[in-house]
RNA sequence: UCCGGAGUGGCUCAAUGGUAGAGCAAUCGGCUGUUAACCGAUUUGUUACAGGUUCGAGUCCUGUCUCCGGAGCCA
């Protein structure tokens, strides 16, 4: 006896030949009934974003229990003859010799219909949309991404390293962790009217992490280069189409890479994944320049053709007094750059990414490395058009005396943080490293308007269902 | 968090303070190797919630909630 097999629709779609006997399963996108006597079903199994068309002839044996049950949404297993189809649109189809229905979907109940829905509607079943056409494709390229970070580093011997998700530090400043609790928080221990953590689970005040960039340091001073990829948690409520409170990072940390190395490193991985994308994800990619961004290829192939732009922010600042345009918040050295800022910068004067650096030491952390003129940090942004910041990064300071003061100034507590300083008395480097998040960069492949559309189930302000 | 907009059949949206409607979907029928099929008919409502003004509120006012867009924070 022969263990029949079930094909994935992708294989099948590629078949060149006729062939007896073939098993596809998947869910019913479309039906159109012939009254010729067989209907015509669009079947997706999530392996391509395109459908292969069944034929169900209403006089095989199974049809009579069937029939009712073939409605969109349903869930079927089919065997048949893979044969070249005689209509246009396909080059191959299926004529069902057996149907199988797996799981029946009620018309009148199921939400998805054969049209277009919004997709803030769709946000409120995220259990099903991921059968809708747009969301199979931004997972399929999510996916073929995050293989594509794995790959580039790897290429590049990084070590993948896995930082801790509760962590007791706050990188950036205080105010945006989720804390980590087990006391129970109607009745919590009070010790001198203050909550007393020595009785929680850790012993002192824990949080998830909001990046793991100062313990991916204490890794690339020991292995060279390493990279993380995990959850990042933030606290923020903020309210955009680019953030959100859980979100996927990538922090590559590199011992003896100064500023420039680091830049290059960001502009090479940035294109390695744009091509990825376009070479491995070539139907999904045509999908979203047609229905989602019709500029979407043409813009990320010029991506991948050009340089990106490099200019200190004192330049930058420069340019933006100059360049005649009306902005809504004055450009003022000293004061972050604006979203309308960078804007300008990336669609109007450059008209492509451009990495901004050297930027004033007041407005970054406390960790990035004081350049000679003591007014700036050797910081990074990596700006692309449309989305903004998707990369942020720096040089760490490596000098410990001079790390000590610049913690001591921003009123942060060097106890806290001794094994991050230690890393500076002990064998210091020099060494660089930026943070990627992962969303804005789906995002930014893929088009799509809205962060929380390119996540399988986000975490927003108010919104932590599913 | 701030500014602006919105919340009405399953979905997308109409409705000058005066009888809540259309398209799509669904259902039924017709037609067709069909392709977001097409044609005809039918069904579907606590107008987000709580108050208030008014003879009368989907519409005006107050509060609350949620969503969307923009800003800030950032990745």
């Amino acid at each position: 006896m022969t263990i029949k097999k079930r094909e994935k629709i992708k294989d099948l779609l590629a078949q060149k030949e006729e062939r007896e006997n073939v098993i596809a399963k998947g869910w019913i996108r479309t039906k159109r009934d012939s009254k010729g006597g067989f209907s015509f079903l669009e079947l997706n199994d999530g392996s391509t974003i395109n459908n292969i068309q069944v034929i169900v002839d209403h006089s095989l044996e199974c049809y009579g229990d069937v029939s009712e049950k073939l409605t969109t949404g349903a869930c079927l297993s089919i065997e048949g003859k893979l044969t070249l189809s005689p209509g246009k649109g396909q080059s191959v189809e299926i004529q069902a010799k057996n149907v199988t229905v797996y799981g029946i979907a009620d018309t009148e109940e199921f939400p998805l219909q054969k049209k277009r829905h919004s997709f803030e509607f769709l946000r409120t079943i995220s259990h099903l949309r991921p059968r809708t056409n747009t969301f199979g494709s931004i997972m399929r390229v999510r996916n073929r991404l995050a293989y594509g970070i794995h790959q580039f580093f790897h290429e590049r011997g990084f070590v993948y390293l896995h930082t801790p998700i509760i962590t007791s530090s706050d990188c950036e400043g205080a105010g945006e962790l989720f804390q980590v609790t087990t006391l129970d928080i109607s009745n919590p221990p009070i010790e001198n009217k203050t909550i007393d953590y020595s009785q929680d689970f850790f012993g002192k005040k824990t949080g998830l992490t909001v990046s793991g960039q100062l313990e991916g340091e204490v890794y690339a001073m020991a292995l060279g280069e390493i990279y993380t990829f995990g959850p990042t948690f933030r606290a923020e409520n903020s309210n955009t189409s680019r953030h959100l409170a859980e979100f996927w990072m990538v922090e590559p940390e590199m011992a003896f890479y100064d500023l420039e190395d680091d830049m290059e490193l960001a502009e090479e991985f940035i294109k390695y994944l744009l091509k990825d994308a376009l070479e491995y994800c070539g139907d999904d990619m045509e999908f979203f320049n047609l229905r989602i961004d019709k500029t979407l290829i043409e813009r990320l192939r010029h991506v991948l053709d050009s340089s990106f732009e490099k200019i200190t922010y004192t330049e930058a600042v420069d340019i933006l007094l100059k360049s005649g345009e009306k902005f809504q918040y004055p450009v003022e050295w000293g004061e972050n750059l604006q979203s309308e800022h960078e804007r300008y910068l990336t669609e109007k004067k450059f008209k492509k990414p451009v990495i901004v650096f050297d930027y004033p030491e007041a407005i970054k952390p406390f960790y990035m490395k004081v350049n000679d003129d003591g007014k700036t940090v050797r910081a990074m942004d990596v700006l692309v058009p449309q989305l903004g910041e998707i990369i942020g990064g720096s040089q760490r300071e490596d000098n410990y005396q001079i790390l000590m003061d610049r913690m001591k100034e921003k009123g942060i507590d060097a106890d806290e943080y001794y094994w991050y300083l230690e890393l500076r008395k002990f064998g210091s480097a020099p060494h660089s490293g930026f943070g990627l998040g992962f969303e804005r960069l789906v995002q930014f492949v893929t088009g799509m308007e809205n962060i929380r559309d390119v996540i399988p189930f986000p975490r927003t302000p108010k919104q932590a269902g599913f």
